[in-house]
Parts: C-alpha cells; structure tokens; sequence
DNA sequence: CGGTACGGATTGTTGAGCAATCTCACAAGA
DNA sequence: TCTTGTGAGATTGCTCAACAATCCGTACCG
C-alpha cells in the first residue's frame, strides 16, 4: 500500500456508496423500461402469479417491486384488484400542464442567471433538431423534455426537480395513450429554439411569455391527440 | 331504501374512497405516528423481527411497511442493514430552506389572489397565538407550520403541494432533533402574524420580502438549535 | 329487468426456512 | 499500538406453500 493518506476533502468527498439493487429493484427497473417502451400499455394489468413466474421471483418480491412502481406513480394499486398501468386522464393532463405553468417560470429564471444552463439547453435543441430531421420523433420527444427537464434542474433544488421528473413521467404516460408522434413532437423543437433564443439574449419577460404560450399550445396538443377528434 | 337518487354533482363530490387500508398500511400509520412524536428517535434502528412479534403481523407485512414509510423518507433503507428512522443533516436543512425559498413565493401570489386563503391563514395565527399563550410549543409549530401548508396549497397544484408536505415532514424530523422547542417555534408566531398583515394589505413586494426573511431567519434558527453552539 | 347467489381467479397475509450479508468481538500479525 | 484477518451470531433478502378475504363474471330467479 502506498504511505500517502487521503486528506480529509477526499473522503468526504466520496459519492456515498454505488448502491447495490436488490431483486425487487431489478424487476421493478426492468418493468419501468416496458412500459416507457410501450410495450405495456396503460391500462394494462399486472397480475402478481404472472409476473413472479415470468421473471423467476418469487411473488413476495413481485408486490416490492410494485410498490416503488406505485411510488414513482407509472402504476395505480387497487387494494385487492391488482396493480394497472396506469392511464393518466384528460383531467390530469390539465393538472399537470398547470403544474408545469406555474412551476416552470422558476426555471426560466434559473437560466437567466447561469449562462452553463443556457449552453447545456443549446445541447438539447441540436439534439431535438438532428432527431427532427432524421424523422426519429421518439428521440426528437426525449430531447425537448430533456430541454425542460435541464431547465428546471438549473433551479438547484433537489425537490423541485425531484416534482419536475414526476411530472414529466405522467406526462409521459400520457404521450404513450397518442399515436400521432410527429405531430404530437415536432412543434416543439421550433419552439424549444424560440424560446433558447430568448433565454439567450436575456429577455426575462419576453421568455417568461414565450414559455406560457408554449406550455398552453402544448396542452391543447397533448389534449387534442389523447381524444381524437370524434367528428373526423 | 330511499328512492331520491344522488344527482351527478353529488356523486362526483364524494371523495373519491373512504380507502380501506391494509394491514401493511396499519403499520406503516402506526409506526409514522410514533416518528412524529418522537417515540422513535432519528437514527433508530427499526428490526423487521422486533416490529412483527410487537404488531403480531409478518415479517413480510412489515417490510411492506417498511416501503411504505421509505417512500415518505421516514426512514433509510440500506440493503442488508435494515431501515432506520432518518436523521436529517445540517445540509439538507439547508436544502430544504433553499427549496422553500424558491418555491414559496409561487404561495405569496395565490394568497394574494385568493381572499378566501388570507382568511384561512389568519386561522392559523390565532391557532398558533393561543398556542403560544398556554406555553404549548408543540401545538404552536404545528400551527407554524400549517400557516405555509395551507399558503403553498393555494397555488391549486396537488403536485406542488405533496412537494411542500414532502419538504415539511422531513423539516419535522430536523425538530425532532432539537430539544429547545420554544427557541425554535416562538419567533415565528409574531412572523407569521406580520406577514399575514402584508397579505392582507396587499403588500406584495413586502410580504415577498418578508417571506425571505422569514425563511433565513428560520433557517439560522433551526441550525443553531441543531448543532447547540459548542463553546457554550 | 333488477337483484342475488355461486364459483373461479386474484390478492392479502402468514409462517417457516435458507442463503447472503452485516456487525462485532477477538486473535494474529506488523 | 495499530492494523488486519477470522469466526460466531444476528439480521436481512428472498422463496415457497398455504389459506382467508375479496373481487368479478355469470347464470339464475323473482
């Protein structure tokens, strides 16, 4: 071993531990990805005897991994029903973009200070424009919520962002119940650089409006996709 | 049976289920109750065996419990080592008021908007007033604390708002540290008077300022109380 | 047509059990 | 003296099988 002993600084320094998963974790993580993937659609029940035979689990640890599933919101529980994926509602939809409305300005304010945040949102529309162009609007959707997703981290607040991602998961869950991926992406990516182009000259007002009008414009698309219109 | 029907607005005002609560879910209420008064320290090690013998329930129910109460962040868990109740860090109070900071101006505003919320608000000064007078300290930061509670729910975001009770129970649990309960809550009952008069006032730029002084003041309080000065 | 009783399926909970891991005390070595 | 194994005991992670409680759909009955 060599003499030289660590200073104090690196020690505390240390990123707490790894983290090891435990089984339930595993599984929970694995089913997270199948239905961010889609390919668990919401509504979708997950029965206990399934699931535990599938994964080779026992169903004891099936119910752990449903509830950090129920934690982060992706599934409902219904006491003595089972556990669905859940199917996030119009209502909600409205919910969450009032969310968005009232907790997003705070973001914008953010960036405003920090002119990092200002470039790392740069990354995320190139990102979205690349994907655009290559018609990949899977990709061109994970970048502008990315864009937001950076924006609300430049806060500096560990809950506020924590809320954020919860937010944009629902949000998410809602974008799996719509079919028109293009059309339900590719406004944004225009107006995710409209409104980097403001951050970037330093108008608060003009981004703050920007960001209101966009958040309303993208309700009523999320909202117009999840109820198709009856009448066509 | 009576034949009157419940017409529509009547059925959509029912709250939603009483929800029923399972056993896992009798246990985990039950052991919060104890954290939150203080019958189980921070840093108590809660052993599955103990818990299921003292309940006369099942291991396995109890480590439902156990989720049920990590997912509050009551308690740690740490694989293999068990869960024991949180001990909130000098640090992350410091987060947590940086988080208040940022975020409760959003409540300024709604109770500024929202005439009703001012009104509801001076409930809780008189609360924590007649509090203070009897020497309860306890009731008189529960009262404090209800005053924010009840500012932040203003705002109409339920995402907002199990945010902020996410960020005040853990706030609880750094009391919960401390032993000097009057030093710690009976500044804030005159603060929370003063800047209830901003709000009535429709102050505000002062009520904004106030708030921000509030929270540094509090957090300088809460900080000292922790780490009780060593050279005294 | 509305109510109800029944049966299969699913969940809620238990208790025992085993392997993996942690803690802690104690001994061996530098 | 301080560090570094080592092992016993305790605790957790997970499994399995079983049973009770509950839910759902269906057929039956008034």
């Amino acid at each position: 071993m060599v003499s030289a002993e660590p200073d104090e600084d690196a020690l505390s320094d240390l990123p707490a531990l790894p983290k090891r998963a435990s089984t339930a974790e595993y599984a929970a993580e694995t089913l997270r990805r199948q239905i961010a993937d889609g390919k668990l659609r919401p509504g979708t029940q997950l029965r206990e005897g399934a699931i535990a035979t599938a994964f080779s689990i026992s169903r004891n640890t099936v119910r752990e991994a449903f509830r950090l599933l129920a934690h982060k919101r992706l599934v409902e529980h219904a006491l003595h029903r089972g556990v669905y994926v859940r199917e996030v509602s119009a209502a909600e939809v409205r919910e969450l973009y009032a969310t968005r409305r009232l907790v997003q300005p705070l973001g914008i304010d953010a960036a405003l200070r920090d002119p990092d945040c200002v470039a790392a949102l740069g990354e995320r529309v190139e990102a979205g424009a690349t994907a655009a162009a290559e018609d990949d609007w899977d990709a061109a959707g994970t970048a502008n919520i990315d864009f937001h997703r950076v924006m609300m981290a430049g806060c500096g607040s560990d809950h506020v962002t924590a809320m954020f991602e919860q937010v944009l998961a629902e949000l998410r869950l809602a974008f799996l119940l719509t079919t028109d991926h293009k059309g339900l992406h590719a406004p944004f990516v225009g107006a995710n650089h409209q409104l980097l182009a403001l951050l970037a000259a330093g108008d608060r007002d003009g981004a703050q409006a920007g960001l209101q009008r966009y958040l309303l414009d993208a309700e009523r698309i999320v909202l117009s996709l999840l109820h198709p219109d009856p009448t066509a």
